[in-house]
RNA sequence: CGGAGCGUGGCUCAGCCCGGUAGAGCGCUUGCUUUGGGAGCAAGAUGUCGCAGGUUCAAAUCCUGUCGCUCCGACCA
């Protein structure tokens, strides 16, 4: 390709609207251009790179055994109704209307239209194993769309949706394919590990996040370096002791503390209760029900982890207005040791249990109670993990301190079982001549989002820095004088041949500019090599080539192919 | 949706507080010079100052509303 055929719109300064590195790149490499907020057109050279990207994916997938299919992205709702999740996913569906009226959703992922194939097609244990996969456009509600391609309103996405006769041969699938992803994020020259993950709206009860780690990620990992652990946040446990037992106190007492609101003003003077010995009692709307949530004063309720050990689909904080009139008392003020009604729920976190001389809410403005022995005075319905993890708890395998970093999730791989075969009919004839659901897995990676996880690990003052793998072009050639008689030109028009006709990706640097400015925008776009003819160095019968990340080194005229194939394969 | 901020040539921004001729740099066009790391000189083109109301003799500037964009939070590939 030559420069001046396509279109490289680089940018000497970053459009103000973009925060990250990536997206910054990514604008002003000339990659991507913003139509609407979340929504992306992409030029040429980012088109390049994402189907690359696509490829590799595609190559994994069909070497892991899975099959491709693309599914239609407009879809009827009642296959959503049928799921359950015209109601649970409603927040992120797209929803339009055809003209007369029929309501369609808008593709966020295609599980439901995967089971319906199969629940049709599939009908047989013959038939399984099968893995169905597709790159294709997905659209999703998004709240808030951020970072440019990191989350978007329209995305690209790789889904993959595996089918088995039992549990172990799913569980087999599902390693199949974590091993996949694994190569896949490495061919892709990134950094990416898996962790624990919570599963989400999408549901299942076994899943791995791949993450890649970014400052600029949208999720915290608990990570161990000694023993590997890695959970993300939401999910992740530690090995912290639970709540020392104390001598069993007397009962308990009410005492007056005026004005004090919050576990820190109760620690001071001249209560003086630590964190650690109070109880922070919480108040939740867990689909539509109000519940307490007891948590240690010096933890944080992980809202994550209490929707999934309870099953709750939605969850939110309780308001002031909710909570006094179900007490008897404003938050800052709140227990449940009296005052609770008999059909509110408590959940306790797991590092309560056993906990004694604690302080609590009296459910009374300006009145707490001390010597407060959880079991003794709580109706506490169950115990679970409900805290978030900090950094340098025990882990939780070999108890060494844990850390905590951020990271972008690139990739997620969930064992699903068999809830969308059950209720979308995807059985099949066993040997025995019995009727089972599917035992499903589905599988996904952002590859929009990947691309920019690629920038974003890979950059410099300069600009991206890709991998060879998926660069728009792996080299271009940039002769310092394009009049077509001239050495330089011609010299880089015969590389460009021969190169290409060795299976290289090239791209010719045929503007008439200045040295400056075209070595700046082959840094900028970061092609990983670069082949520089210039007089100086064609009088001595030499030309440089460049590595994006090394010094140059000036090579024979005549060797220079030979020399660039090198570095293409190494 | 809650909180914060921003909308002025293609891009980055000044001007707004204190109302009175719409500006700079980069980019773009033409010419000359220059040619190994974002050139110099000269001449040009490009704006309903997001939109709609209002106040005023007069609004980019003040007021109200609205739309869009960005960031923090809830959601997620």
């Amino acid at each position: 390709m030559k420069w001046t055929q396509t279109l490289i719109p680089t940018l000497r300064e970053a459009p103000a609207d973009a925060e990250i590195v990536s997206h910054k790149l990514l604008l002003r490499a000339g990659l991507i251009r913003k139509l609407a907020g979340g929504v992306y057109t992409f030029l040429p050279l980012g088109l390049r790179a994402l189907r690359k990207v696509e490829n590799i994916i595609r190559e994994e997938m069909d070497r892991a055994g899975a099959v491709e299919v693309l599914m239609p992205a407009l879809q009827p709702p009642e296959i959503w109704e049928a799921s359950g999740r015209a109601e649970t996913a409603s927040n992120v569906l797209f929803k339009v209307k055809d003209s007369s009226g029929r309501q369609w959703f808008l593709s966020p992922t295609a599980e439901e239209v995967i089971t319906t194939l199969t629940a049709n097609e599939i009908n047989s244990y013959r038939q399984l194993p099968k893995n169905f996969y597709q790159i294709s456009l997905k659209f999703r509600d998004e709240i808030r769309p951020r970072f440019g391609l990191m989350r978007a309103k329209e995305f690209i996405m790789k889904d993959a949706y595996s089918f088995d006769t039992t549990d172990e041969n799913a569980m087999a699938a599902y390693k199949k394919m974590y091993d996949a992803y694994t190569k896949i994020f490495a061919r892709c020259g990134l950094k990416a590990f898996p962790v624990e993950a919570d599963t989400g709206v999408i549901g299942g009860n076994y899943s791995h996040e791949f993450m890649v780690p970014a400052d600029s990620g949208e999720n915290d990992v608990a990570y161990c370096e000694a023993c590997g652990y890695a959970a993300n946040i939401e999910k992740a446990t530690s090995g912290i002791p639970k709540t020392a037992a104390r001598e069993i106190g007397a009962a308990t007492e009410k005492f007056a503390t005026p004005g004090v609101v919050t576990i820190e003003a109760l620690s001071k003077e001249p209560y003086k209760v630590p964190a650690n010995r109070q109880i922070k009692t919480l108040v939740y709307i867990a689909d539509a029900k109000p519940v307490l949530i007891l948590i240690r004063g010096d933890d944080q309720l992980n809202e994550t982890k209490f929707a999934a050990k309870t099953g709750a689909v939605a969850v939110r904080p309780a308001t002031a207005e909710e909570i006094l009139p179900l007490l008897g008392a404003k938050p800052g003020s709140l227990g449940a040791v009296v005052n609770v009604p008999a059909d509110v729920k408590i959940f306790a976190d797991e590092r309560l249990q056993g906990a004694n001389d604690m302080t609590t809410g009296a459910n009374e403005d300006g009145f707490h109670l001390k010597n407060v022995s959880i079991e003794r005075d709580i109706k506490v319905t169950a115990w679970f993990d409900l805290r978030t993890v900090s950094a340098g708890e025990p882990c939780v395998k070999c108890a060494k301190p844990l850390k905590i970093r951020r990271a972008i999730e690139v990739g997620h791989v969930f064992k699903l079982g068999t809830k969308y075969s059950e209720k979308l009919n995807a059985t099949f004839l066993d040997a025995d001549g019995s009727r089972k659901p599917s035992v499903m897995g589905c599988y996904g990676i952002g590859v929009t989002r990947t691309l920019q996880a690629i920038i974003e690990q890979g950059n410099d003052k300069d600009g991206v820095v890709w991998p060879l793998s998926v660069a728009p072009y792996q080299v271009c050639i940039t002769p310092l004088a394009v009049t077509p008689d001239s050495q330089a030109m011609q010299l880089a028009e015969k590389f460009y041949a021969e190169l290409t006709a060795q299976g290289v990706d090239v791209i010719l640097d045929d503007r008439d500019e200045r040295p400056g400015v075209k070595f700046k925008d082959a840094d900028l776009v970061g092609f990983p090599i670069r082949i520089a003819l210039g007089e100086k160095s064609l009088a001595k019968g030499e030309v440089e080539i460049k590595p994006r990340t090394a010094a140059f080194q000036s090579v024979k005229i005549e060797d220079a192919v030979e020399a660039v194939m090198k570095l293409v394969k190494a």
